[in-house]
DNA sequence: TGTACATCAGTGAACGCGCGTTCACTGATGTAC
DNA sequence: TGTACATCAGTGAACGCGCGTTCACTGATGTAC
């Protein structure tokens, strides 16, 4: 949702060159990881000097956390939508595998090794929580009301208020949100990793298990 | 399993410092990660000048790749003896949750973000292939010979002969291993992330539950 | 419509830094007779 | 047991590099009257 309202003339073209920097920024890091970002090499690449950038970014870091927060909105925005269109579990899981191999150090970025010692800013947490009320909607509509409810999944009484911004998911939701979460994360991550290849099997397929595990009422998961 | 037979003394000084180097390292990567790891920073902390280090390692590709291989070597023996010790998935899961909450850092330098266009050499493939091989292991027994072979397991089919050394194993037992992996790897790296922070709940219990789904024959992984 | 001024994008030089790595050399440790 | 030699750990200077960042300044674009 930009501000496509007034807009001088000035203003678009800061915008403009501010992607264009983004842009670039993320053709390093698909090239050579987050650690290889330079600013004096985006702008050596744009025609610029490096001070140029200045006028877009107040410096590294900034830099680098607006490419984190675009990555959260673009992955909140995906699985809202994918969510919103009534698909479940099953849409919401496809959205996000698509947007997990159009660019996978975009989703390290978001998911990968932390950086010890670095915090996201607030709004980037905010569109976390946005991101598992999207898996709670899904999650709430794949979920029988007579779940049975034990174990790990009482733990989770009450929870919904914290989370996502005081949702009201029964605890099985809970449940089947965080499956959803960590079970689709370890078959991506793990892929996107390269993990898997020489062994033989179409990665595709064992997300699409793990995701049966999850979407199916009979099958348990250690077959299917 | 160091060679501890004949040794000189030179050849003892030469381990020692190799391994303090190392060690050194290690807390660095702890710290800043695997981009803030420094030779020269190494060799300040050890009271040596820069090129000493050239003594001991070829520079420090060669120091992180040994570093990587020191790695899986540690995680392979864990494995192995877990797996060996008759405690079956439930040992092995918690030997795996223990070595990776001992050192996250690293557990990302085998499991985490990729820096791309590095390949691991071949000794550190065949160290990752024989941690299948002690998961396939434990996964076996765990797998009756009835449970049933459809869909994604079906696919497996065969797929022994080319992991881990040619390992037997049932189609059903392949299945349960890669489950087994994926998703303890789901919670764990989000765990070690700090991406559970603030929800409220015990990451150790979500692993037990997501352990339970590999094990318990009655669970369903959506509750539990 | 033209003029005076303010805003702002971008430059080029410079700073200090730490990095990995090489090289010729010193001095201590170990080995052979 | 002592002497001559080889091995090898470690030093210090130096190289070239690229980094993020600052600063004073230029020139173009937009604004106000």
């Amino acid at each position: 949702m930009a501000e496509t309202g007034t807009s001088t003339p000035r203003e678009r073209y800061r915008a403009q060159v501010r992607a264009e920097i983004k842009q670039r920024a993320w053709e390093q890091i698909a090239t050579a990881g987050a650690s290889g970002l330079s600013l004096n090499a985006i702008a050596k690449q744009m025609g610029l000097s490096g001070p140029a950038l200045y006028r877009y970014f107040d410096g590294r870091d900034e830099l680098i956390t607006a490419l984190i927060r675009d990555a959260y909105r673009s992955l909140a925005d995906a699985v809202r939508t994918a969510s919103a269109a009534g698909t479940g579990l099953t849409g919401a899981a496809h959205t996000l595998r698509a947007w997990a191999l159009a660019d996978p150090q975009r989703y390290f970025l978001v998911y990968g090794t932390p950086v010890p010692g670095y915090h996201a800013p607030d709004d980037v947490t905010a569109l976390a929580a946005e991101i598992m009320t999207s898996l709670l909607d899904a999650s709430v509509e794949a979920t029988a009301q007579d779940d049975p409810v034990t174990g790990f999944t009482a733990r989770l009484e009450g929870l919904g208020r914290r989370w996502a911004d005081g949702h009201p998911a029964p605890p099985a939701a809970l449940r089947r949100a965080l499956a959803f979460w960590t079970r689709l994360h370890g078959v991506l991550s793990l892929e996107l990793a390269g993990h898997f290849t020489g062994m033989g099997f179409d990665p595709a397929h064992l997300f699409a298990a793990e995701l049966a595990t999850l979407t199916d009422r009979e099958d348990d998961g250690r077959s299917g």
